[in-house]
DNA sequence: GCAAAACAAATGTCAGACATTTAAATGTCT
DNA sequence: AGACATTTAAATGTCTGACATTTGTTTTGC
């Protein structure tokens, strides 16, 4: 019945269950292998896959050397973003997540801060934008070079919300979805009118304009499910 | 000057990148533990610990017996909600978050979902509504399950929407500020006045008015927030 | 007093053995 | 021939003991 998980599964378990309900407070020692392995009554081999398991979601570090050993590991946002966004982007490439889907969840989160961002935004992050849309404007860029830069502009524009909670959770919603992205081929002229797009909304967000902000944001995610759209039609040709 | 990464870490990250890139597709087998050793020419040990990371991440799974080996697994909603949540709390509850930037992530995320939701709800996000506001509305309700309730209230809400990538983002974010809402002791006359914004808004998520469930939303959000307030007073009071 | 050397404690790695699980191959009886 | 029991092989899971490496501390020598 029971599908009994491994010892080191288990023990991992054990240690994170002690550290998320704040237990093993940030930057507390675990004790060393050998003691764990005495206490959970295994082997120091055990023990250490378990504590691999753990580094691996970035709950602990470990250190070498004589005061060294395993500590809770104070989550960083920009670990917590890096792991969202290996995970984000997994999801939508083994899940068939098809492009209208992932574009309308974008767009979706991106419009919840605009307003926020329409308040709060400084002069920096409207001079990242500016200089992100100058980038996307030059003639030679690499497809994949202008879907850097557009992730670029968007995390400024949802940085400007000045709301680190927000900028996490949607880092992972704009970024996985850049390889999706990256399979549209960006013609001259839809490269220019996302540049225009992109324009307006900066200027709207320099004007505090929130209503126009979330406007052409709506604008801009209505145009990209365009090319998504004749990109997946061009592809059912090809297949045919 | 160069931190060298552990030999179990520079494996799992190539073993990874292989998995990320598609290199590996979905549910292809590993080469077994001991044809791995002898190609990263380290010992089992070493290529167990970065397999076990692997596997904290759901990147793998591992099967034992004749037809077993590490298979590289399809991450599934569940899977990626699991680790969300988990990510997410530990991310609010180590880094200081306080309790309005939180809940303004929150409800600026839940909002961007409301229109669509309103489009799509089907029948059955409804009475799930219905029933936890039935829930929350009995007396003897300890605040942990109030919030739970609370919580599986506004899952209803985001699932209304029918997009799992919202799902899977406002997943974290919902379930995240669970612990900091049980903060909140919930006294009658505020628990009357949330299932009476609640009741509101699965009355305009049944007459699909999505400008009224907007405006419900953000009433829900400027209360909560006064809660909040109130709360963080008094503690400011109890801590002098 | 201070620098160099020795020490100690911890993690990282290795090698080999045995235990356990599981599917497939084999054998045996009807 | 087919159904059931047994054996076998391959793989992961676990244990043991050893050695390597890193790093802070202590001791030693001058």
């Amino acid at each position: 019945m029971k599908n009994a998980p491994d010892l080191s599964a288990q023990i991992a378990k054990s240690i994170r269950d002690a550290i998320v309900s704040g237990d093993l407070p940030v930057d507390e020692r675990l004790p060393s292998e050998a003691e764990l392995s005495d206490q959970f009554a295994v082997s120091r081999s055990t023990v250490r896959e378990a504590l691999k398991r753990l580094a691996a979601q970035s709950l602990i570090r470990t250190q070498r050397g004589a005061t060294g050993g395993a500590f809770v590991n104070r989550l960083t946002f920009e670990q917590a973003y890096g792991q969202q966004i290996t995970t984000s982007a997994l999801l939508l490439s083994m899940n068939a997540v098809d492009f209208d889907t992932a574009c309308e969840a974008r767009f979706a989160l991106e419009r919840a801060c605009a307003p926020l961002s329409a308040t709060r935004r400084t002069a920096d992050h409207l001079a990242t934008m500016r200089a992100e849309i100058t980038r996307q404007a030059q003639p030679g860029l690499s497809d994949e070079s202008f879907c850097a830069s557009d992730v670029a502009f968007h995390r400024a524009l949802v940085d400007g919300a000045g709301n680190p909670v927000l900028s996490y959770q949607l880092a992972g919603a704009v970024e996985a979805i850049e390889p999706l992205m990256n399979m549209i081929t960006f013609t001259a002229r839809s490269r220019t009118h996302i540049v225009g797009l992109h324009t307006d909304i900066a200027n709207a967000l320099e004007a505090r304009d929130a209503g126009g902000v979330d406007a052409l944001l709506a604008d801009l995610a209505q145009y990209t499910a365009t090319l998504g759209q004749s990109v997946a039609n061009e592809k059912k040709i090809t297949d045919k």
